[in-house]
DNA sequence: GAAAGATGTGACCACTGTCAACATAGGGCA
DNA sequence: TGCCCTATGTTGACAGTGGTCACATCTTTC
């Protein structure tokens, strides 16, 4: 038997790999009809398996979720690190460009973030390689903050203090589009990357007006 | 009869007014169990009363749920409000204080955060003494920007985009706060308040190095 | 080829949100 | 006073959910 043939048997076994393809079914439901919303029956009828086949999988539906929040950090972690590696001489001009990617992403999956950073995971901690992918993330901005002060150009407070005050900042704009919580008053809606680059901007030169 | 005899009285009616008692109620589960956790049927339970007669005050579960946040976002409108007064004179004091504010408020109220800015409310257009509520606490911020601004303290960018970044900027670390997602490595588990004061300072003064 | 282990299934449980039919108490009107 | 109407609360039902169990079926291994 040829090697792709007993790879076509394994899909066919049963069901090939299931776990996988609940991962994937779950991703679709999610983007369509949001996190919230999710049942992990409704994902086993979209894979054409009954119910209780997910069980041999994940121990819960809370683990599945994790796993997606998983995958999110991780991608999440690439498009920061391609981000960062565009201009790797000047940390000030990776440090906007990172900012900016996690943004992007945040605009792109909002229901991707709800998952990562929302409460549907109870303990973060139940999940030691979500933890780990979600530090991995921090680590690539706390990095460009750290070459930013190697090179004198970004303030040199605590490392953590400066990584923690990027972080949240872009942290909270992304959640903040994302929710559509943007825009109070009847006003032109702007872009989200264009608003991202002037949030950025001023993360960088800060919001006093500069002493004259 | 006085007036007191007839409350007394309308209160002693079918079980006095249930529609704050339910809220109560609600909010003391959440508080304890956490938002994800909060089933109408455990509410009505916690009240003495029948699991359907939640339907009479309100029309559905996310309808309780925006009245949290509603009530929420008036607590927290208050704060800031209490926090911008405390310095009437100095702009850029007044925003520091307001943000402090927030930051307190969301580790004070983690549960409460998570509905007023997760996705539990699918949308909060549909409610617009919600929206309204919200706008409110919005305003605050943004009134401070604008004095900052006239003192001729605050950067002289559009006026939205200042507000936008300080908001983002307390929104996302009081949410980092709030679940937990904080200090990626063995660290001194620094005081919310301490953290939150030096990225405050961050935010006004800026990442970047001053130039020499 | 048989035993052992991994994977999928159907029946079942307790629970939930929501609805419709029914019960009851009070306010307004004769 | 007595009666009806409406607001409020109750009971019972329904479909859907997460989760467990004993059982069936396929694969691997010896």
């Amino acid at each position: 038997m040829t090697r792709k043939a007993v790879a076509a048997k394994r899909r066919a076994y049963h069901h090939g790999d299931l776990k996988n393809a609940l991962v994937v079914a779950a991703l679709e439901l999610i983007a369509t009809k949001g996190a919230r919303a999710l049942s992990l029956r409704e994902v086993a009828r979209a894979t054409g398996v009954s119910h209780a086949s997910t069980y041999r999988h994940f121990p819960n539906k809370e683990s599945v979720l994790a796993t997606i929040a998983e995958q999110g950090f991780r991608e999440l972690t690439q498009r920061m690190h391609n981000a960062a590696l565009q201009s790797p001489s000047d940390p000030l001009e990776s440090l906007h460009r990172v900012g900016l990617a996690y943004v992007t992403f945040g605009v792109a999956h909002p229901h991707h973030l709800q998952i990562m950073f929302g409460d549907l995971i109870t303990s973060h901690a139940a999940y030691p390689s979500l933890l780990e992918a979600s530090s991995a993330a921090f680590e690539i901005l706390a990095s460009c903050v750290r070459a930013g002060q190697k090179a004198g150009l970004v303030r040199e407070s605590e490392e953590r203090l400066v990584s923690l005050a990027a972080w949240s900042q872009v942290h909270g704009l992304a959640l903040l589009i994302a929710s559509g919580q943007i825009a109070p008053k009847g006003s032109a809606p702007l872009q989200p990357d264009k608003l991202a680059d002037a949030v950025l901007n001023l993360l960088q030169t800060g919001l006093a007006a500069p002493r004259q």
